[in-house]
DNA sequence: CGTCATGTTGAACCGGCTCAATTGTCGTGG
DNA sequence: CCACGACAATTGAGCCGGTTCAACATGACG
């Protein structure tokens, strides 16, 4: 582990959630650098080169889809110790944009010397097939959401994910923060920003939220899940 | 290229498609054999331990998601020269129940003797990442199906898929066969059954399609493509 | 020929959308 | 510090696309 990893907020995620045979020495050799992004800035867009996948270190990204009309689809949202970048590999370019939502830091990782390090430690090999494979999986569960849930049970969905994940990441599961707009939030889950304002409305009006602007606190959270048990994988 | 090799309606699509870079003495250590299933047969259930990846010699398959409350949701249908159980990798067992929609034949490959050649072969190692990929690909073009088009646009977005993926494995692009129900063209696509015939029928009154049943063909296939430009990728 | 699944069509309903207006939030500059 | 403007969030009223529910047609298969 250089430098850099030793100072950063993912030194502990990065390697067990993403290439946990990587030895220290050789390590070095994949790290292609950090970069700063301001809210609004995109780290890459659809169809730009392949070379680099990321980490996000700090802050939050989206990834977005483009329609053929040219308007955007928010296809996934990340937090820090989470990858972007591996719809790469599919056709050698990105086929997302990433954007972050906030001041945002990330570490890129170079994709060849990484697949010719995998291809000498068959555990970094395992890992970097299973890390593009959960890349489906992710969009698999977002196609159960988006294929016949409610509104509600869409954004209890959306809640309940962001509150796990944010528990992986070291928060608190019951008190999240939204760094993302309704409008994106709305298309993300296939709704428009007044339904997502009125869905929440209702989540605080029957006491299962508090809600300040994008501020979310679950009152109850097992009865949160047990209301939307269809949202839990 | 083993004598099943030989046979297999596949040997000209799969290595191109699939393994661009095994050599041919090497390969039948990995096919793993070969399956005939009737209708209605699943080749693997979500939750079975995940070995092998199979390959549509002849026939349909579809593949689902298992909801909370125990329904299915259709994720993907897959035509002859298509690759089923890639969903494999990120867990190490199947999140995805693969069913064939009508007599099917597939051909199955061992995963671990997979990944140890591909170590061994970087062309190799390259196309799998990239079939992995591709998964997330497909479910990522769903979510932009899912997340807001209107029933004639799904639908439309099916039908141009059908017919580009027909064409690929060498049949009529303009006259292709449903070989799901319409249910099951429901569940794909966010739609009830009613809908998906009302749709076909509105393609049929407006001159855009021939509808006999499970039997369509574009009567203009281009203009039909004008007409939905949202559906292309 | 009867049975059962699949497909089709119609009528009424409703969840989420559209459109429009209001309020809240935050950054900027006076 | 406040005023201002731009944008995000919220709320209401009315509408509409797709669902629901029900009836009927078709076709596969014993």
């Amino acid at each position: 582990m250089n430098a850099a990893c030793c100072a950063c907020p993912l030194r502990h995620a990065c390697s067990p959630g993403g290439l946990a045979g990587v030895d220290p020495p050789r390590s070095h050799l994949l790290m292609f650098g950090r970069r700063c992004l301001l809210a609004g800035e995109a780290l890459y867009r659809k169809g730009d080169a392949f070379h680099l996948v990321h980490a996000v270190c700090s802050g939050t990204m989206k990834s977005s889809l483009t329609r053929a009309d040219g308007r955007a689809q928010v296809c996934g949202f990340h937090l820090p110790g989470e990858f972007v970048g591996l719809d790469g590999p599919a056709e050698g370019h990105y086929q997302t944009t990433a954007t972050a939502l906030e001041a945002t830091q990330t570490c890129s990782v170079a994709y060849g010397p990484l697949l010719e390090l995998s291809s000498r430690l068959p555990l970094v090999q395992q890992d970097l097939n299973r890390l593009i494979s959960r890349e489906a999986s992710r969009a698999r569960r977002h196609i159960l959401v988006l294929g016949r849930m409610t509104a509600s049970e869409r954004m209890a969905a959306l809640l309940l994910d962001l509150s796990q994940r944010a528990a992986a990441g070291g928060h608190s599961r019951s008190d999240i923060s939204l760094r993302m707009s309704r409008r994106e939030i709305g298309s993300y889950l296939g709704l428009t920003t007044e339904t997502v304002c009125r869905v929440l409305r209702d989540f605080r009006d029957t006491k299962l939220l508090e809600v300040d602007t994008r501020r979310v606190r679950f009152l109850d959270l097992p009865a949160f899940a047990r209301a939307y048990p269809a949202t839990v994988n």
